[in-house]
RNA sequence: CAAGUGGAACAAAUGAUCGCGGCUGCACAGACGAAAGGGUGCAGACGAGGAAAGUCCGGGCUCCAUAGGGCAGGAUGCCGGAUAACGUCCGGUGGAGGCGACUCCAAGGCCAGUGCAACAGAAAUAAUACCGCCCGGCGUUUUGCGAAGCAGCGUGCGAAGCAAUACGCCGGGUGAGGGUGGAAUGGCAGUGUAAGAGACUACCGCCGCCGCGGUAACGCGGCGGGCUGUGUAAACCCCAUCCGGAGCAAGACCAAAUAGAGAGCGACAGACCGGCCCGGUCUGCUUUCAGGUAGGUCGCUGGAGGGCUUCGGCGACGAAGCUCCUAGAUAGAUGAUCAUUCGAGACAUAACCCGGCUUAUCGUUCCGCUUGUUUU
RNA sequence: GUGGGUAUGGCGCAGUCGGCUAGCGCGCCAGAUUGUGGCUCUGGAGGCCGAGGGUUCGAGUCCCUCUAUCCACC
C-alpha cells in the first residue's frame, strides 16, 4: 500500500475509539480520527467472539483487500479502525467491500470526485 | 455382489491479472537514525496442517538452584520389549464382547492396617441372638381307650391313668431353612441323620505344595487341605517405579533515555564558604565505566528431519548406503477478480523445536482380512 | 505461554465423608383476608444438577474427555 500503514499500538487504537467518530453497518464498526499527517493508517480488529483464527483472519485480508483496491479515492491524514461485528464471519468479499465504501461515504473521508458519479 | 473389519495415502485442480512475507541476485540512493541498524525498485524460485486446534502427557534447548540422603507432594501400575523420554507404541498373558475378521479393559495389593456398605433383611462381620426344624420334661386344650365307680342291663356316662394332637414355658441338639439385598459362611447332586450340617462322596470352584513349559505375566498336569465371609483402593492407605524449578515474554548481545560511580577541565556561566585574592564544595562541561528502558540484533530453524534400497527383528524399531532440503512472521505474511472442470470442496491458520494422546472433519483412492449370497 | 475457579427451578445461592423423593430466599400460580390493591397467612407448580463416557449395588458428589464462561501472572 502506497500512501498508507498500518495501526500497530495499543494506544493509538486507544486514542482513535475515545477521540473518533464511528458509524457501523451490519458487518462493520469504523472509527475515524484526523491524524495530522500526509498518510492514512488502518487498523483492524476482530475479537475471539466474531470466530476462530481462520475467521479473524480472512476478515483481516478482506478488509486489507478492499481498502487497498480503492486506496487512491481516500483523503489522507487519518486514523481508521475496522471493527468486525459477529456477522461478518459469514460475509464474502463483495459485502465486506460495499460495507467499507458505504462507511466511508458516512464519514466524508472519500474524495469529491467520487461523488460525482 | 452385499454387509462388515483393520491399515495406508490425499485434503479440489489448472491458467491469467493485481497484492502480501522473508530469501537470493542485480540496480539505485548513500537520503533516515546518536548508534545498533536499515531503505527503494526490478527479476527469480519458495511460502501453514492432518489435525497447525485442545494444551492432556513426554523430551530437547535456555536460565536458576543443587555435596549426599530422606520426608512431603504428584504421576504411573498384568508381563516383556521399543525409545531421547512418555500416561505413547509393539508383542504376549488374563478377562469381556462378537458367528467371524477383530475390538475393548486405570488389569498391583482389601489373608498390613483403618474406614464405608443407605433402604430392605433375623443377621452386613461380631458371633451367634431371633424365627424355624428335631429331642426331652412340665402345664393346658381336644379326641380315643379306660381298672375303680355311677346309671343301668348284650349298653351308656366316666375321675385317675395311657396314647395321639395343638398351644405355651423350660432345657438341650442343629447350623443356613428365613428370599431381603449388589453382596449371606463355595455351587450342584447324592449319602447320611431324631433333625441336620463338607459330617462324608463325585464333579466344578478356592487355597497350598510339587513337577513340566515359558525371560516373565501365566499355562498344563499331579498331590494335598474339606475350605478361611463379601464388595469398595477412580476410599484413606501399602508396595514398586519415576519426577529439582521456571519457561523463547526462556536467554544472550548492541544501545538513545533516566538513576549511579570514577577521572579530567578552570577556558566559560551560576550559587555557597570569604572583607578580597588564592583555594574548596555543589550545579555545570568533557570523558570513561557500570547499568539497562524505548528501539534493534541474535535465539529462529538442517532436524531424535523426509524419501528409496539392503540388512537385523514376529513387530514397535534399529543399522548401513544413496538422495532431498521445502515457511520463519513479530500487531503477525496465502487474499481479490476472471475463465474452465467435477462430486460444488469439511474441520481448521505455524509463532522455539520434536515424539505422542485427545477432540473436530466434506469426501476420494488403494491394500489385507471376515461373514453371507450367486455363478462356474 | 503458565496456573486456577465456576456451571444446580425464571434469578441469586446451599448441598458434609457417595446413600431415603436434591433444599433455601426472591419471583410465579391458586386460595384466604380486604370495598379494591399491597402487606400477611395457607397451599401448589417448576430441576433429569453444562454435555458424553467410566468406577460403584448406588454419582449433584469420585475419575476421564469435551463445551461455555470468569479470573490471575509473565
Amino acid at each position: 500500500m502506497v500512501f498508507s500503514e498500518s495501526l500497530k499500538k495499543n494506544n493509538d487504537f486507544r486514542n482513535v475509539y475515545e477521540n473518533g467518530k464511528s458509524y457501523a453497518d451490519k458487518y462493520l464498526v469504523m472509527y475515524v480520527l484526523e491524524n495530522n499527517k500526509n498518510i492514512n493508517r488502518l487498523g483492524i480488529s476482530a475479537s475471539k467472539k466474531v470466530g476462530n483464527s481462520v475467521v479473524r483472519h480472512r476478515f483481516a485480508r478482506l478488509v486489507r483487500e478492499s481498502y487497498r483496491l480503492h486506496e487512491n479515492i481516500f483523503n489522507s491524514g487519518l486514523d481508521i479502525v475496522v471493527v468486525a461485528r459477529k456477522s461478518a464471519s459469514t460475509a464474502g468479499y463483495a459485502e465486506i467491500e460495499s460495507a467499507l465504501l458505504h462507511l466511508s461515504k458516512l464519514h466524508h473521508i472519500l474524495k469529491i470526485y467520487f461523488y460525482k458519479d
